[in-house]
RNA sequence: GGCCCGUUCGUCUAAGGGUUAGGACACCACCCUUUCACGGUGGUGAUACGAGUUCGAAUCUCGUACGGGCUACCA
């Protein structure tokens, strides 16, 4: 009962949901349904001034898209809620004081002035970026130096403040992450953290402990860039007194871009989209584009994720979600960050699209197909003209051009391809097809035998009459079979297209 | 600058002391297909560098270089 496996995704609701914290969630979910425990998805909106409207649902919206829905979330509930940190916002003022009252925080009234001025005195080309730790913090105006009576009655006025940790100097800290093993750092060489805001919300380092404290959590997942910070949040678990309830902890490797942290702007900049769902800022009504949008299905989207910094050891690259599940292991994620190849996550998309069957892209194939005007019979010709094309098709966008012309006639043809080879005889050759087809099996076999054995008669090549056959019946050199079209749009209407083409190529 | 993490084909990776260093994407060639794809066969292509440990190192250790991350009252 205690030992059930515990994870959580912890995302400030700011924007778009990037590759790398889908991946973050994937990881987190395959690692909890392996261990049949539970993912909880929390919200670190503390930052007031970051906070975007709408962007919580629209994480919500990416998770179920992507068929990773968490067991307990603000939406879903679950019994260690609140899961929004604004909603939690008492329980961190106190357990901020708690550490001050134990020596091991304090307040700090320094203004942003006064820490700019620090900074600036403190900056050289040695220390480009001088830290609020214990080299200076004896200078600054905090309750380290200020006596109780002062700092009581600075208090007491209510004057702005911020609770800090006191990073202790000279001692060694460490921890086991599950990717990268044994990791240390320097105590002395952290600056004090801001734990607790002067708008009374908690920084990332207080809530993150905190809350998975009072949540429960049993392994805790984040990215790579969280490291520094590993120790602020050790001492914390430490001083706190919940030391032997830590989570373990492993950071993800980082998803890069062309060059470093994949970001908004690769996406833009080499045409590749970067969030899982289009996103649309509310201010700026700037809109980026996502996978979902951009034509790929949801299982090869978190196929060719999972791919990115992990392998179950053998050849095998594809997997659905339940293979995933099965087989997922920290132990074999990748420690190194992983670069991004658009080109590789379209092959998944590929692979998925052709080991679909076809009632699985039945609806979303009708959808693009309607959106481009087209209108579609009834479900069985769908069907029949997705089993044809589906190879062809990369991203689900393309099956509007690989299937549109089983729907309506070519409105142009690639005369090209056709007329200079064009003759009388091949004209005559199409007018007597025509009239044998009237009595043909109307199957792609029957139909290419007879066209076949006409051709022989005529003393014909087949070659020379299947391209603009070819033509006819879709306007341009691509498409399937030309007798597998053909059975599928049927008699009437594919005599139309010969007889239609024919006056055009004649012309 | 400091701290931390990392380093096998262009890219994602396998190989956790002994292999002609394997696979996939991409690229090239050929085959199949008298379209475009799919598919098949083959090819180009990598252990960052230097020491050390060892009979033997991509693999262990150290150093160097390079890459990345962090260095906010943002997460």
């Amino acid at each position: 009962m205690s030992n059930k496996v515990r994870v959580r995704f912890a995302p400030s609701p700011t924007g778009g949901l990037h590759l790398g914290g889908v991946r973050t969630v994937l990881y987190n979910y395959l690692f909890a349904k392996h261990h049949g425990g539970d993912f909880i998805l929390r919200i670190e909106d503390t930052d007031q001034n970051r906070y975007v409207e709408g962007a919580e649902q629209y994480i919500l919206d990416c998770l179920k898209w992507a068929g990773l829905e968490p067991d307990e979330s603000p939406v879903h509930g679950g019994a260690f809620g609140p899961y929004r940190q604004s909603e939690r916002k008492a329980m961190y003022r106190q357990y901020a004081e708690q550490l001050v009252n134990d020596g091991y925080a304090y307040y700090a009234f320094d203004t942003p002035e006064d820490l700019e001025k620090m900074r600036e005195t403190h900056k050289s080309a040695d220390n480009p970026s001088p830290q609020y730790d214990h080299h200076v913090r004896m200078k600054m105006r905090n309750s380290l130096n200020l006596t109780a009576d002062e700092t009581k009655a600075l208090l007491d006025a209510g004057t702005r403040h911020v609770i800090r940790i006191k990073m202790p100097q000279g001692e060694t800290i460490g921890f086991t992450d599950m990717i990268r093993g044994y990791i240390e750092f320097e105590t002395s060489l952290v600056d004090d953290k801001v734990l607790l805001k002067a708008d009374g919300m908690p920084t990332y380092h207080l809530a993150v402990v905190v809350d998975d404290y009072s949540m429960k959590i049993t392994h805790a997942f984040r990215g790579e860039e969280w490291l520094p910070s590993a120790p602020v949040h050790l001492l914390l678990w430490k001083y706190l007194g919940w030391h032997d309830q830590m989570p373990q902890w492993a950071h993800l490797p980082l998803i890069l871009g062309p060059n470093g942290k994949l970001s908004k702007r690769d996406g833009a900049k080499y045409g590749f989209p970067v969030f899982a769902m289009n996103w649309k800022d509310p201010k700026t009504g700037e809109l980026t584009e996502g996978f979902r949008e951009k034509g790929f299905l949801p299982e090869a989207f978190i196929n060719l994720l999972a791919l990115l910094g992990w392998n179950d050891g053998t050849e095998k690259e594809i997997f659905t979600k339940a293979e995933l599940i099965e087989k997922f292991s920290l132990e074999r994620v990748h420690a190194a960050g992983a670069k991004f190849d658009y080109e590789k996550a379209k092959w998944f998309n590929h692979e998925w699209v052709k080991q679909s069957v076809v009632g699985s892209l039945e609806s979303v194939v009708r959808g693009i197909l309607e959106e481009k005007g087209l209108s579609i019979p009834d479900e069985a010709f769908l069907r029949k003209v997705i089993g044809l094309v589906k190879e062809r098709c990369t991203l689900l966008p393309d099956f509007a051009e690989q299937a549109s012309f089983f729907f309506k006639s070519p409105v142009e043809y690639d005369l090209a391809a056709v007329k200079p080879k064009w003759s009388e005889a091949k004209d005559a050759f199409f007018k007597v097809l025509i009239a044998q087809y009237e009595t043909v099996n109307w199957s792609a076999a029957d139909l290419e035998a007879s066209f076949k054995e006409l051709a022989t008669a005529k003393a014909i090549k087949p070659g020379e009459l299947l391209l603009p056959l070819r033509i006819m019946l879709v306007g341009g050199k691509f498409g399937p079979g030309v007798f597998d079209i053909m059975e599928v749009i049927g008699k009437e209407e594919s005599f139309k297209r010969v007889a239609d083409a024919l006056v055009a190529f004649g012309g």
